[in-house]
DNA sequence: GTCTATACGCCGATAGAC
DNA sequence: GTCTATCGGCGTATAGAC
């Protein structure tokens, strides 16, 4: 977990500088397999599909990725960055408290993707997991980097539970985004949201 | 969702009496699919390794199902029943403060397997929804015999908001089972179902 | 009813021209 | 680097003997 995003993929083989730019293609497919696995589900994307949206020859996709799973691994490094970014963007709140409380508030942005097609790290993860490949394992680091964030916000709540608190507070929301889907209601989304805003709110603990 | 029990899948098509005998071949493959989508996922599991593992011959398994969707299907319905066999045990219990804790408890007997492969109408949910077909719309009604259940509790603990305390207990569950296969920990469903459990017993709430 | 054999299409991956 | 063409395999579904 500790290079996932670091990693560029696997195309530092053995050349020196095989390519200065990185090139909108490699990422263009990135953008295009992150979409599609996750609106289709990885096992329902063929690399014919990807390459389409992405506008790029079908051969062509194995320049930049050895295999499919390669490319899955890099769609799982891209969640990654795109996670840390948006718990980068809440440390902007100004106490623990408050950043919780948008955290929870957040999914709301999407409540219409999450309707349709559930949580994107949610169902990479149980997808992944059943089909027992060793993306598996690096799918389920992106739930370590919320729990690790949820986990310190807490301890700054000078919560001794902080590690507790924060699996109920993931374990809530995908809660939440599961019955969301299921029920493909939004409206449930808002009530459980407000819920929880409403629980952070009133939750016992003096700023650090 | 109404006679999601009743039907028998799609044999009783114009014959009077196709078959006397409802066969334990039928019910094999239905037995077979049911855990190998569970265990791998519906589109990883081949209509071959279903008829492989009832000890079937592929080709036979068209006399039952017309297609693979048509045992999606039975599959889900079979699911069906099973939920409503352990929620008639449940009904066992004395009051409905009891049969609700119960229910959370409930989990912690197939901890193994929801640390593997995760809650088996989720996943399968999840599943069926990012493939776009009818049988999703088939599989979101397991939910709903799950919120039916909970709300009726509800209201015989006298409990006016007796829906959202149904809603806010199945994603309660759900979001445990959904850490629990990511983290592959089962320590951390005994954790959330102790906590349940303990919330259950301290809500108020008087006996009907 | 149950089986074997096979048609047909799709997908991952490769070869090789440019 | 990018493309076209294609191989090999697998999966659903069908045909037809028994």
């Amino acid at each position: 977990m500790t290079d996932l995003l670091s990693q560029r993929g696997d195309m530092d083989a053995n050349e020196t500088q095989p390519n200065i730019a990185p090139g909108g293609k490699r990422d263009r497919l990135i953008g295009a397999a992150k979409t599609l696995f996750y609106q289709r589900g990885v096992e329902q994307t063929s690399l014919a599909d990807i390459a389409g949206a992405a506008d790029i020859a079908l051969g062509n996709v194995y320049y930049h990725f050895r295999t499919k799973d390669a490319l899955v691994e890099a769609v799982i490094a891209a969640h990654g960055k795109d996670i840390l970014d948006s718990l980068a963007h809440l440390n902007a709140e100004s106490d623990p408290r408050a950043r919780l409380r948008a955290y929870v508030r957040g999914g709301l942005k999407h409540q219409t993707q999450l309707a349709r097609y559930g949580c994107p790290y949610g169902t990479l993860c149980a997808e992944l997991d059943k089909s027992g490949g060793s993306a598996a394992q690096s799918a389920s680091t992106l739930f370590n980097l919320y729990l690790e964030w949820l986990e310190r916000q807490f301890r700054e709540l000078a919560r001794p539970d902080a590690a507790e608190l924060a699996l109920e507070t993931l374990a809530a929301v995908q809660g939440a985004y599961v019955i969301t889907q299921a029920t493909h209601s939004p409206q449930h989304l808002e009530r459980q949201v407000a819920r929880l805003d409403r629980w952070l709110a009133e939750l016992e603990g003096g700023a650090a």
